[in-house]
DNA sequence: AAGATCCACAACCGCCTGCGT
DNA sequence: AACGCAGGCGGTTGTGGATCT
């Protein structure tokens, strides 16, 4: 095995990729999409190879990516399908319309893992030391993050179950958890006992829980989950048609308010989405097990509204003009527009001209003191953006 | 002000799997 | 059945900006 044979050839770049770049492959991508990965560095004139291409394209050149910060939401799903699906992240991507394996995986890594690590060390053993809620894993310094992220399900709810009263049964308390009203049975990896005490069982193998899980999901209770996510995930096929004529129609689906990004959603034919309902997560009306506790991380509540802003529309995001001079990028509508969007290589597409913006610090505004000063930095990347495309702000 | 350190993100690497021959 | 290729995935590293000292 070893080194894919595509990585042998010679004169390949390698490192972050120029705008250049990242217009030759946008464009031959858009107009014939990427067939096979092997050959799209050649016939759109790169010196990559089609791993490279392909991950470019994936991670951050596919117009249907969401960008921007991950809302709570997202966060608390991610937490939840992590600890499900372990390091599945592809799979955890699938649930998360518009964001990337590597996205989530990053997120995972540089921050909630140290959240629930923070948490784990803060509160040691709160499980364990309930009589009547055990773990197979009662030692919080050897817990891996999924582990720890068991331990957090079984806090919560131990937490709630002890602050509820008489006639809780345990079939009662399975409304606590973000699967609802499944019919765990002890053979999974999440069982509750007649006695009320609850486990994970870490020598059930993922694909039985996965199996569990899907034969006894309801639909009506969660037919997003029970439709897609232990079915076959969700695939990009980067084929993608932008019509010129209707770019308010461009793979924007709306449902209850915010985006609900299909893979499906971009289609050659240009017709706009498919409904895609089956298969999205709708965020927002979803209250989950941590909505409906008393859940809340320190900055949670700083982020909660900011981070609302992330459900911005992907039609609205195309037709909002970008390049129309420093102005308009200043102008404080904008704003959020700027902020949530992962920029560096977005393009809008306006009949046949491709136009790019390019802005190496959203992820700046939220955390960082510079938030308040979005302005000048969004006008300085749009004037080197400008430079390197030639054109004129 | 400058170097050191931290952090988030992009990209690479190696392995696995599926498919065609 | 064996082999090679391409695509996909997860772990890891590299990079550059932000922050700290």
């Amino acid at each position: 095995m070893g080194r894919h044979s595509c990585c042998y050839k010679q004169k390949l770049r390698k490192g972050l990729w120029s705008p250049e770049e990242d217009e030759k492959l946008l464009n031959y991508i858009t107009k014939h999409g990427h067939g096979c990965w092997s050959s799209v560095p050649k016939l759109a004139g790169l010196q990559r190879c089609g791993k490279s291409c392909r991950l470019r394209w994936i991670n951050y050149l596919r117009p249907d990516l969401k960008r921007g910060a991950f809302s709570q939401q997202e966060e608390n799903l991610i937490i939840e399908l992590h600890g499900v699906l372990g390091n599945r992240w592809s799979q955890i991507a699938a649930q998360l319309p518009g964001r990337t394996d590597n996205e989530i995986k990053n997120l995972w890594n540089s921050c909630i893992k140290k959240k629930l690590s923070q948490r784990a060390n803060s509160k040691p053993s709160t499980v364990s030391s309930n009589s009547k809620i055990t773990s197979n894993n009662d030692h919080n310094s050897n817990l891996t993050p999924t582990a720890l992220t068991q331990e957090f399900f079984l806090d919560r709810f131990a937490t709630s179950y002890e602050s509820s009263t008489t006639s809780c049964r345990p079939s009662d308390l399975m409304g606590y958890f973000p699967f609802q009203k499944l019919s765990y049975k002890p053979t999974m990896g999440l069982s509750v006992n007649p006695n009320t005490s609850i486990c994970f069982n870490s020598n059930c193998s993922s694909s039985e829980i996965i199996s569990e899980f899907d034969s006894c999901m309801t639909p009506t209770i969660l037919p997003s989950l029970s439709s897609s996510m232990f079915q076959t995930p969700i695939r990009v096929t980067p084929s993608v048609s932008l019509p010129s004529d209707n770019p308010n129609s461009v793979g924007s689906c709306e449902v209850s308010g915010i985006q609900n990004w299909e893979a499906s959603s971009f289609s050659n034919n240009g017709s706009s989405c498919s409904n895609g309902s089956s298969s999205s997560i709708e965020l927002q009306n979803n209250s989950t097990f941590f909505e409906t506790n008393t859940f809340s991380w320190e900055e949670a509540h700083l982020r909660s509204v900011e981070n609302d802003q992330a459900f911005i529309k992907w039609s609205e995001y195309l037709s909002t003009p970008f390049l129309i001079g420093t102005t308009a990028v200043q102008n404080q509508t904008s704003r959020p527009m700027y902020s949530e969007v992962k920029p560096e290589t977005h393009f809008i597409t306006e009949g046949s001209s491709t136009s790019w913006q390019q802005n190496h610090h959203h992820h700046q505004y939220h955390h960082h003191p510079q938030a308040s000063q979005p302005s000048n930095i969004y006008a300085k990347d749009l004037q080197r953006l400008a430079v390197a495309f030639g054109q004129t702000l």
